[in-house]
DNA sequence: GAAGATTGAAACCTCAATCTTT
DNA sequence: AAAGATTGAGGTTTCAATCTTC
């Protein structure tokens, strides 16, 4: 961790200064004709087509509030055209006219130029080291981000409808539906009281109160007494890609650790990719046939770790 | 150029991305304590102990009037102190109290955190492509934006006095002030006249009604009709390093295949490191001995490009 | 009650005019 | 006149309260 910390500020003074100057960039963008925020707008606009006014303000990090007389300006010089839901008579779509694409085309085509002239005192490698390097970090911050609105705790009473509704979500979607998968174990509307047994641990990720996803550890059913199960690790697509199943992993693996286990078994299917990345990224070492007897006569890939 | 422009998007696309990512980041800095404008005048003074009101407008691109309302905001809360300084009475410097200090600590504590749980995503050789690649891309914004701000044109009548400081400054800089050198050529007070003569071209690079820079182009002085000498190209030294060197070149060797000349001769010191590297980059070849007669028999060093 | 949108009040920033010192 | 700083007016953004529709 102490050789992470030292490329922290190095990082923070190159982020400033790229700040900085994108700021001036922005500054001569197009000189007083509008104020920064409406040129946002139509670049948003113009990037996604139509949005309403809660979307607009999310992406532009804008309250509501500006946002709504923003557009009500840009309506009344002709740039973006507002109509009303059909569907659903609260919301606005709005969208550019034909005179905001025009104006849309003038900002692109300066903020290009401009751009471009810095581009040009570059050498083609710097170049893609620049793109590679903007986009990995946006990546790292939003995935970051996006982790700590998350948050990973062990499961209470009132979690059993959630994650039983996760359990019943997510199986189906890679064919574990059949019989001999835990999908039909009576256990999953009792994950609380299944768990608060000795030797066993179930955490769940959530936010604002949703379930959205979850993993534990048990004693291998028919196993070796120092050998736990990895059970019912799911999570809800929107929480994919972001590191938040390692963090599932790290949290339950400590849990074995601290409830005396020596060995970590796991049980799961081929068809889940993403899930045998992580097997093997944590040092899980694939079995040819499954240990113990857990029921699950239908997966088909087996793994186990020294803890 | 056509291959240059397809660069321009995606990277337009990743920086706005980032920005967006560094606005959530800074969002949570210090949740409602006090606004963004505030915390960055903090970490400014933190960077560099002490400033006076205009910097910190220009560090932090602020009006002065919204500087000077910070100012005295902290300055009320016990943030920062303000003293006068003594040689001019004009000017306030701002510096942080022990408060302030603390207060900032507090900052940079949170933000490193945060910086650091995104870094703790990437792989090593990852995190040092981000850091390269922010801090290219700032480097080539600020190149871009600075040549901007420095216009290049030929020279004016009015310019000779500028023009004259500007040879008198530069070539005493690299040991050019013996005899035998531009320097003492009659011409160094009459440019825009002797640059006026058919087959002369000079320029010069301007900013706000100062000559910062120079460069031209004149008949080889006893020597082939077809070949030119690149003359008197001098840059002041806050001009360095910003690529103004290659714009002047390309405008005098423009300049001189206009005139009809076939061949573009110079001669220099090898101690003008920098500009050897501007004649190599340009196909200038390096020659045994000098052409033509120009009586600065003290230079050391001779090129020639075919144009 | 919740979600999308609007409006008044207050905070923040900029622009232009002004003051003081050089 | 020029540079550093301040002040008043006006535009922009946020916060909180409100309206409408689901």
């Amino acid at each position: 961790m102490q050789s992470l910390f030292q490329e922290v500020a190095p990082l923070r003074q190159a982020s400033r200064e790229m700040v900085r100057e994108l700021g001036f960039l922005q500054a001569i963008y197009l000189p007083a004709e509008m104020p920064y925020s409406h040129s946002h707008v139509l670049l948003e606009l113009g990037h996604c087509g139509v949005l309403n006014q809660n979307e607009l303000g999310e992406r532009l990090q804008l309250e509501k509030s500006s946002i709504s007389r923003i557009i009500r300006q840009l309506s009344d010089i002709g740039l973006v055209q507002v109509i009303m839901d059909l569907q659903d008579k609260r919301v606005k779509q709005v969208s550019l006219t034909e005179a905001g694409q025009k104006r849309l085309q003038r900002i692109h085509d300066d903020a290009n130029q401009r751009v471009q002239a810095a581009l040009a005192l570059l050498q083609p490698e710097q170049r893609s080291q620049v793109v590679a390097g903007l986009e990995l970090y946006a990546r790292a911050l939003n995935r970051s981000r996006l982790q700590n609105t998350y948050a990973i705790r062990p499961i209470q009473a009132q979690d059993n409808p959630g994650v039983a509704h996760l359990i019943r979500r997510v199986m189906p979607e890679f064919g574990a539906s059949g019989p001999g998968f835990a999908l039909h174990d009576p256990e999953v509307d009792q994950m609380f009281d299944t768990y608060s047994q000795s030797r066993h641990a179930y955490f769940v990720v959530h936010h604002q109160g949703l379930i959205l996803g979850g993993g534990g550890i048990a004693p291998l059913s028919g196993g070796d007494h120092e050998i736990c199960e990895l059970r019912k690790m799911y999570f809800m697509p929107e929480l994919r890609g972001l590191g938040l199943g390692q963090k599932m992993m790290d949290t339950c693996l400590a849990a074995a650790r601290q409830l005396g286990f020596k060995q970590c078994y796991l049980e799961t299917l081929k068809t889940m990719t993403q899930a045998q990345g992580l097997y093997a990224k944590n040092g899980f070492q694939p079995l040819a046939k499954p240990l113990g007897n857990t029921g699950h006569f239908s997966c088909d890939s087996w793994f186990l770790l020294s803890l």
